[in-house]
DNA sequence: GGGATCGTCCCCCAATCGGGGGAGACCGGG
DNA sequence: CCCGGTCTCCCCCGATTGGGGGACGATCCC
């Protein structure tokens, strides 16, 4: 709180590093950009030599991907903390950038008071998401944990197997199964047995961690 | 963005009424506050005729559940959106908010002009989750679509069950479970059926959809 | 020392499940 | 008109699972 949290900036954009250096120019106190760099290989060098507080990265670095950076960095300079900066308000690439290590994933739409305060939070420990997308993610979420799945577009399901497949995670039987969708337990197994090929699965607990992991639910 | 966002504040504390109309007060262009309750029985007569925008709500109130009015609300006057505004980060809360078709939940540390801002957003159909809360569900969910799962901290899991439980979910038959944890397949099935018991299930499916729902995962 | 809880393991038995077949019906495209 | 895919249902059989017991040692607490 006291001392300014020091930032790196990299984008392989001039004008977005301007306009963030313009952004955090007035809160001098409690932000402190001490370096930035255009591409992952200067980001790299910087971050190691500067060791700062936090990383503001973008998640398209021109050709290379921001995520193995924020690997990278995360992997050499464990106490800096990344934080994606994105025109993508896409919840999977907040998965992957969370997955990568990273610390936060901000809309490039924040203010500049916004900023700094995440900037804050980020280098406290705490994992900041952008508020909207944060809301989308916490939907899916909760959607996630109680099992509500959609025809599976993945994988080549049919629209039946997909049926079995939502029912099947909800957690219940065959004969459950065949009784919701009135069919005889005969022909949901039938269904079961051609998804567990589709899914390279034996058994039906697979199947459902399967379907989690593959994100076959809406 | 042109008209104000009409919003009505409920909260069993006085303070709270009169901190968030001093809050909001600077806002009058963006925001207005058209009622405020400290019941939920007033609350639900306020809204039903006043029909505003946006409900901010204490998710505790007084003895009464926070997410009981917000069901009641979404229920008879669908357009209105509730957003929670609450001092528990606790991402569970934010599972429950959100099924409950909550709009938002955000932590009473916001300041005002993150507060307006949020309004706004809720009121254009964003849902919207406090960042750092956001964070962790953010962590939770990718990790939730990898299967992870912790120490089922509810329902008085054991240790040893809640280990079991983790590989469960992960689709592991009892004899892979067995083999994971070096136990014998005996001990396995005996703590699954313990295991049974205390999430009120009878097999393996259902208690992995159970896991999911209840949130027993980090 | 006596409970209570937990973790480990065992037996038995019935129910469910998974895998291998196959079959008839329907529908759409070639 | 035939072929392929889907959906429905059937049989058989072995493997796995679930439910009911019980047992033994360790630990912790009163």
């Amino acid at each position: 709180m006291s001392v300014p949290v020091r930032v790196v900036l990299v984008d392989d954009h001039e004008m977005i590093l301007a306009g963030l250096q313009a952004m955090l120019a007035g809160f001098a106190g409690r932000v402190r950009v001490v370096g930035q760099a255009g591409t992952g290989d200067e980001a790299a060098r910087l971050v190691t030599a500067l060791r700062p507080d936090v990383v503001l990265l973008d998640v398209r670095l021109g050709p290379e991907s921001g995520l193995d950076l924020c690997r990278l960095i995360t992997g050499r300079v464990p106490e800096a903390r990344v934080v994606f900066l994105s025109v993508y308000d896409d919840e999977q690439y907040v998965f992957e950038a969370l997955r990568a290590g990273a610390g936060g994933y901000l809309l490039k739409r924040v203010d500049g008071p916004e900023l700094v305060r995440r900037l804050e939070e980020v280098a406290q420990g705490e994992t900041v998401v952008d508020p909207t997308l944060a809301g989308r993610m916490a939907v899916t979420a909760a959607r996630l944990t109680r099992g509500e799945f959609w025809p599976g577009a993945n994988r080549g399901l049919t629209q039946r197997e997909s049926e079995v497949l939502s029912l099947l995670v909800g957690g219940l039987s065959n004969k459950a199964i065949a009784a919701r969708l009135v069919l005889s337990e005969e022909t949901v197994k039938s269904h079961l047995r051609a998804l567990y090929r589709k899914l390279e699965v034996t058994d039906r607990s697979a199947a459902i961690a399967v379907a989690l992991r593959e994100g076959l639910f809406r």
